[in-house]
RNA sequence: GUGGGUGUAGCUCAGUUGGUUAGAGCACCAGGUUGUGGCCCUGGGGGUCGAGGGUUCAAGCCCCUUCACUCACCCCA
C-alpha cells in the first residue's frame, strides 16, 4: 500500500500511549531516587564486542538477533540489544568503581533485537533498569528486589508473580549442567526436537521446556541444590529470609533459567499471570558477580533487573477499565465576525503568556462549528466574541459542562479570575 | 528462522453460487437555528477492495506469486 512504513517492529508512539509512559516513567525516577539510585545514560551504539564478551557468544541475542553495522574506518558497531553489559563498560572506562563503596545506577532506553514481533515483543523496545554493584551480600538482591517489586505496586500492576532461583556460581553451574546432559543423554530420542539442540547447546533450557512429554522426563532429572556448595545455599537461603521478612510473596521456580550467560548464583522474573500473552515476563535479572571483571573492570560483583516498558504499559491499559478523561483547553475562544476574531486571536496570545489553556479555532467559520469543535475538544469554559463584545470589550464565559454563564471583561486577569470562580483554574 | 490467522473508507466491519455505478455504523464537513456545543433531521466529501499476475464476456469474491500486519514457536524484557 503505502511506500513510507516504519521499520518493521519499530513502533511509532502517540499521545494516548505516552501519557501512560510519562506516568511510569516519573514514579519510577522517583521510586529509586528513595533508593539512593542515580540515573545512566550510555550510547545506543556500542562495539560489537562488549555484547560478544559480555552477554555471551553462544547466545542466540549475540548470534542472531543483534543490529551488527559496519563504521565507516570499518570498525564493528551494534545496537545494543541490552544495558548492562554497556553500564559496566561506562563505569570501567571513567573508572568509577572503587573497591570499597557500592555503585548504584538505573537507566532507560530503547533497546534492539531483530526477532519477530509479536504481543509484548518488538525489535526496538525500551527498558528500565537498576544496578547495584560492590556488594556480594545477598542484602542486595533482596533490596533490589524489594525495589521492584513496590514499584510495580506503585505503578498499580495486578497479579504478578516474582519467581526466583539460583544457578549457583559458574562451576557449580558447570557441573550441574554435565549432569542434566548426562541425564538427558539416555532419553535423547525422546526429546523434542528443540531439546535435542538444547541437550548440546544449553541443557539447562530443557528444563524450562513446554513440551508435555519433556516435562515428564524433567521430573525425576537431578537438582541444582544438590550441586551447590554451602556458601550458594546460604546465599539462595537468606534471599528467600529477606524477602520473607519484607512481605515479599515470591515462588521458587527450578526450572527458572536466565538466556544471558553472565548469570551468577540469583536470577528472578516478574511474571503477569494475566494479559501478555505469551510474553508474559514483565521484567527479570539477577546477580552477576562475574561480568565486570570480564569486561576488563576490577572483580566486582552485582546485581541487577531489566524491565520492559511495553508489557507494563500494556498491563496497564488492560488492567484499566477506563482510560484518563481527555483534558481540553481551559477555555477555548469563539468569534462571531472580523473584528471579533482580531479580539479573540490577541486575547488567547494573552492568556496563553498567563499560563492559561487557551484556544481559538485556526479557521474562520461558522460559531456553530466552532462550538462544536469546542465541545469535541473537551473545553472546560468558551466565550463568544464578536462586534458588540470586542466594543464594549465584555463578553460570556459559559461553563460547557452545565451551561451556566457569567459575563467578565475581555482582559487576560478578569477572564482568569472568572475561571477561578468557576472552579476551572484554581487562583 | 518456522507455523497459523487477517488485509474492503480515517476507525470497526458487511459484501450472496463471480454479474454491471462497492455498502453500513462511527468519525469528519455543511445546512436545518442569518451569533452558542451535546440529542435529532437532511445533505456532502472520502476507496488504486494490500500489491502484481492469471482464469473469465465479467473478479472485492476463483487460482498463483508477493508484501504487510498479527498471534504462536525458537528465544526473550
Amino acid at each position: 500500500m503505502s511506500i513510507l512504513r516504519a521499520v518493521k517492529g519499530m513502533n511509532d508512539l502517540f499521545e494516548e500511549e505516552l501519557s501512560t509512559w510519562r506516568m511510569l516513567e516519573q514514579k519510577t525516577r522517583e521510586h529509586f531516587a528513595l533508593y539512593g539510585f542515580g540515573e545512566v545514560r550510555t550510547p545506543i551504539l556500542e562495539e560489537l564486542d562488549l555484547f560478544v564478551r559480555g552477554v555471551g557468544e553462544g547466545t542466540d541475542i549475540v548470534e542472531k538477533e543483534m543490529y551488527v553495522l559496519e563504521d565507516r574506518d570499518g570498525k564493528r558497531l551494534c545496537l545494543r540489544p541490552e544495558n548492562t553489559a554497556a553500564v559496566v563498560r561506562a563505569f570501567v572506562e571513567n573508572r568509577k568503581f572503587s573497591p570499597d563503596t557500592e555503585l548504584k545506577a538505573y537507566y532507560i532506553g530503547p533497546m534492539f533485537r531483530r526477532e519477530r514481533p509479536q504481543k509484548g515483543r518488538l525489535r526496538q523496545f525500551h527498558q528500565i533498569g537498576a544496578e547495584v554493584f560492590g556488594i556480594a551480600d545477598p542484602v542486595v538482591d533482596i533490596e533490589v528486589m524489594v525495589m521492584l517489586h513496590d514499584l510495580c505496586a506503585l505503578l498499580g500492576l495486578k497479579n504478578l508473580k516474582l519467581a526466583i532461583n539460583t544457578l549457583g556460581q559458574p562451576e557449580e553451574r558447570i557441573s550441574y549442567a554435565s549432569a542434566l546432559r548426562d541425564y538427558f543423554s539416555q532419553f535423547q530420542d525422546q526429546l523434542c526436537e528443540d531439546c535435542k539442540r538444547r541437550l548440546i547447546k544449553n541443557a539447562l533450557r530443557i528444563l524450562d521446556c513446554k513440551q508435555p512429554h519433556c516435562a515428564t522426563l524433567r521430573e525425576k532429572a537431578p537438582a541444582i541444590a544438590d550441586f551447590l556448595r554451602q556458601d550458594s545455599l546460604a546465599h539462595f537461603e537468606k534471599v528467600k529470609a529477606g524477602l520473607s521478612e519484607a512481605s515479599v510473596q515470591f515462588e521458587v521456580m527450578p526450572r527458572l533459567v536466565r538466556g544471558l550467560d553472565y548469570y551468577t548464583r540469583t536470577v528472578f522474573e516478574v511474571l503477569a499471570e494475566t494479559g501478555l500473552g505469551a510474553q508474559n515476563a514483565v521484567a527479570a535479572g539477577g546477580r552477576y558477580d562475574g561480568l565486570v571483571e570480564s569486561l576488563g573492570g576490577p572483580s566486582t560483583p552485582a546485581f541487577g533487573f531489566s524491565a520492559g516498558i511495553e508489557r507494563i504499559a500494556l498491563l496497564l491499559q488492560e488492567q484499566q477499565t477506563h482510560g484518563p478523561e481527555k483534558s481540553g483547553p481551559d477555555i477555548t475562544l469563539v468569534f462571531a465576525d472580523q473584528i471579533g476574531e482580531r479580539t479573540a486571536r490577541k486575547l488567547v496570545t494573552d492568556l496563553r503568556r498567563e499560563k492559561i489553556a487557551a484556544d481559538v479555532d485556526y479557521r474562520t467559520r461558522s460559531v456553530k462549528a466552532q462550538m462544536r469543535r469546542a465541545d469535541r475538544i473537551c473545553a472546560k469554559m468558551v466565550m463568544v466574541i464578536g462586534e458588540r463584545e470586542a466594543s464594549q470589550m465584555r463578553a460570556d464565559m459559559k461553563l460547557m459542562a452545565t451551561g451556566e454563564a457569567k459575563s467578565a471583561n475581555l482582559v487576560a486577569n478578569d477572564i482568569i479570575s472568572m475561571l477561578a470562580t468557576f472552579g476551572v483554574r484554581t487562583p
